[in-house]
RNA sequence: GGUCCGUUCGUCUAGUGGUUAGGACGCCGGGUUUUCAUCCCGGUAACAGGGGUUCGACUCCCCUACGGACUGCCA
């Protein structure tokens, strides 16, 4: 069997959006499950269609995702280039070979021209709206025009395009992975341009020779490919390279949490979630859409999340690393119908592996954040309070908002709380508990002591619990939740607790 | 309009002729906790509709409906 070699081939016209994640990732799972490679290809035919920035953004996206290439432009290899309009050469001599067992012909009508055929086949309400066997009669092209006149036309330097004559009446069965067999009649295909006018091929013909060049085992895609996936077999055949045939996997479609159709770029800033994995920022409009990383995502849920939007692993088990995906991937079951988002998925699975991630790691990817919102913070210290509040975070931008506490006295106090726990005798009972900190040695000032002493003084009093506790709890962070008291006051230390008590109870009064 | 693909709880899905139709997210309820969160327990909720085939259909076939993709000198 060959060496399992699969693409991810995207065009770098604008940002990666998850649904191109996705199929990257299912690449990259599948690729590594057998050992093999997973290349990554610069499908840039459409000059005018070119964005500064994207091609860098795909290979960023990538890399933060944990998707390593085997081969590419920045990796290199034995079958490069990887970008195709570096090929031009390449596609001009196979071009040529499918013109010359005419499998391929010259066109030259212009975009106007087309256009009018189209409308007029419209017009006539015929079912054909293709240039095809049956419309190319009344176009400009080799079938209609003399030998001469071709190569006058072409001498002269007149525009043309090159399409492919699909066979007439041909039954085409192709097989997918995902779906099984679809059968088309070749009737219903038309003559697709493979090459444009411009020198370069389009996607159909580029695809086919590359893959073919480049040693392709599986080309696993998006749907939208589908519909010309009869169209790429025949040009296989055409090169008489059907034994050399990839497989195909056509992958459903991601789709909008709510209401229908597939997932476009404007339903996160509509909605409220990303749809792309890294921020970008329009180089045209300076329109900034946001990205899962910027978002605090972490790359392992984000994967784990996407990996699980079309596909389930054996068991019940949903929380996986690459490796177990690596493991257990299986394409062909992947499921038909198309994946709507879910944003609320999304949350809870970055929550798992926030929950799930060493507290030293943790606090090194939130350093940056606190660096900004509380100078000078110790990493050790991070490391500590994550550790604390990190089950209460969904999103690593969580953290200075759940922790804010740790880093500065509470500026104000929740008033729901105010109101649900200060009572007449707690500025009293607060007094007591400061006198009572108060004589703590510092070295003793540790959570278990601190529990243990508060604990006691309640019960010697015949106090009760949550009418001690809420309130300190109020005046040492502002509101009414968070992690253990005792852990809290040893954490921010015998002087800052005093004084976070005193100044609630000048500070709190019920209104 | 034409071609192709699809349709199981609100969402992601398991299921390949005989199941109390399973799991996860969400939601609701209970427990643990000084609080919030975590955690644990429980609950809610689905085979698009109609015809076949079969002793028996979520599973196979046909039709309808609905959804989607494609229909570019874009990928």
């Amino acid at each position: 069997m060959r060496k399992v070699r699969v693409r991810f081939a995207p065009s770098p016209t604008g940002p990666l959006h998850i649904g191109g994640v996705r199929t990257a990732l299912y690449n990259y799972l599948f690729a590594k499950k057998y050992n093999g490679d997973f290349i990554l290809r610069i499908e840039d035919t459409d000059q005018t269609r070119y964005v500064e920035g994207a091609e860098d953004y795909i290979m960023q996206s990538l890399k933060w995702c944990g998707i390593s290439v085997d081969e590419g432009i920045n990796e290199g290899g034995k079958y490069g280039p990887y970008k195709q309009s570096e090929r031009k050469d390449i596609y001009k001599k196979y071009i040529q070979i499918l013109l010359d067992n005419g499998s391929a012909y010259y066109a030259f009508d212009t975009p106007e021209e087309l256009d009018a055929m189209r409308k007029r086949l419209e017009e006539e309400k015929s079912s054909v709206r293709q240039y095809n066997r049956f419309t190319r009669g009344q176009m400009k092209n080799s079938f209609t025009l003399s030998e001469k006149e071709v190569s006058d036309k072409i001498n002269a330097g007149e525009p043309y395009v090159i399409r492919f004559n699909i066979p007439e009446n041909e039954n085409i069965t192709v097989k997918d992975i995902i779906r099984g067999e679809v059968n088309v009649n070749s009737s219903q295909l038309d003559d697709k341009v493979l090459f444009k006018s411009d020198g370069l091929p389009t996607y159909h013909l580029a695809n086919i020779v590359d893959d073919y060049l480049m040693g392709i085992t599986h080309v696993i895609r998006g749907e939208e490919w589908l519909p010309s996936l009869p169209l790429h077999v025949l040009l296989y055949k055409s090169f008489g390279w059907e034994n050399n045939m990839p497989e195909f996997a056509h992958l459903p479609l991601l789709l909008k949490p709510d209401g229908k159709g597939k997932l476009s770029k404007r339903d996160g800033d509509r909605l409220g979630f990303p749809v792309f994995p890294l921020e970008w920022k329009d180089p045209e409009t300076g329109e900034i859409a946001s990205g899962y990383r910027e978002n605090g995502y972490l790359p392992e849920a984000f994967i784990n999340m996407l990996a699980l939007l079309g596909w389930t692993p054996e068991d019940d088990n949903e929380i996986l690393s690459v490796e177990q995906m690596i493991k257990e991937f299986d394409i062909s079951k992947v499921h038909k119908a198309g994946a709507r988002f879910s944003p609320e998925k999304a949350k809870w699975f970055n929550k798992q592996y926030i929950i799930k991630m060493p507290n030293d790691k943790l606090a090194a990817l939130l350093l940056p954040e606190v660096e900004k919102k509380f100078p000078g913070t110790d990493i050790l210290y991070i490391e500590k309070v994550a550790g604390m509040v990190k089950e209460r975070m969904n999103f690593l931008s969580d953290f200075c908002d759940q922790a804010s506490f740790f880093f500065e006295t509470p500026e104000s106090y929740n008033p729901k709380v105010v109101k649900k726990r200060w009572k007449e005798d707690t500025p009293e009972t607060l007094s007591n508990i400061f006198n009572l900190l108060k004589d703590v040695p510092l070295h003793k000032f540790t959570s278990e002591y601190l529990e243990n002493s508060v604990k006691a003084y309640i019960e010697k009093n015949e106090l009760n619990f949550g009418k001690v506790l809420n309130p300190l709890r109020l005046v040492l962070t502002g509101t009414g939740g968070g992690p253990h008291l005792f852990d809290i006051m040893e954490a921010v230390g015998k002087e800052e607790t005093l004084l976070r008590i005193e100044k609630g109870i000048n500070e709190i009064k019920k209104t």
